[in-house]
DNA sequence: CTCTCTGCAAACTTTTTGCAAAAGT
DNA sequence: ACTTTTGCAAAAAGTTTGCAGAGAG
């Protein structure tokens, strides 16, 4: 994607203390099930729902249940560290670790989401309603959905 | 909403006949159900839920089960009479007759979800994304989704 | 040591499915 | 008449909750 930064591919993997100390920052324990957890939607590629979570994560942790899954993410969505992206097709809830605003390509063909970072469009947006104006809403933040499908590259 | 347009308070309800002509041109039989069901997808304020669509439609064909409006509800995006809507903080799944392309502004005070229209921002969406293109994505449209809180009238 | 978090299981909500009877074309 | 659609009920899928015990700070 020319002009995309994706910000699960960018960077090297975090390291186990990077994964606590955004875990401490945000105000709850780094138990080791929250760390595979974060870990895992850090690194999964898309949105994943709970179930792809939990199916990653029991690979490291094989104890670790579901509900725990659940609660973990609900937990991350309240301190901030993640949010809760609308699903595609009415699917199960998935979970995005990125906070940044950034908007999404959604492929047809293989029910992929990915991110899509792009400050220019951002920028185009906000001027747009900026000199718009909209009669009796207070817009706070934008998030275009692109429906198309992917090509092979 | 100075320019914009909404496609549920635009024109006056649609009769009887007109909704069976659309179900007749999308290949469906038009069944009382079908008929209750199409007619409140379009009146219902904002993107009723499977649930909502069906307490409303009860009331005017008391028999009608929950079930049936689930089939006809996919019968209905099947046929491109009707699209899901992405939920937006996770809920259920949400329908929306108008199949135009069309944006959502979601406040977060109410939760309510209406429909934007803005031929001119469609117009900059598309200018944007042909003069940029992305690597490997072809986007096929576009839905810009514009979280902010309703101001008083 | 204290308080939060986990694991498990049960409850709940939402959606899907199968099939006989009813209705549409 | 022929098929599609309905209604019902049961099952599946997804999510939440309660609580006792384990683990983090």
């Amino acid at each position: 994607m020319s002009h995309s930064t994706d910000p699960h591919s960018l960077s090297a993997p975090p390291t186990q203390d990077q994964l606590r100390g955004r875990l401490g920052q945000a105000g709850l324990r780094a138990t080791r099930q929250r760390v595979v957890i974060l870990e895992s939607l850090l690194t999964l590629p898309g949105h994943p729902t709970a179930e792809q979570v939990h199916r990653r994560v029991v690979t490291q942790e094989p104890t670790i249940s579901l509900g725990t899954v659940y609660k973990a993410l609900d937990a991350f969505v309240a301190a901030g560290l993640t949010r809760r992206v609308a699903s595609a097709e009415g699917a199960s809830r998935r979970y995005d670790a990125d906070c940044s605003e950034h908007h999404h390509l959604f492929c047809t063909n293989t029910q992929e989401i990915m991110d899509y970072c792009d400050p220019q469009l951002d920028h185009l947006i906000r001027d747009f309603f900026a000199a718009r104006g909209l009669q009796n809403f207070q817009p706070h933040s934008f998030s275009l959905h692109i429906t198309g499908v992917k090509r092979p590259d």
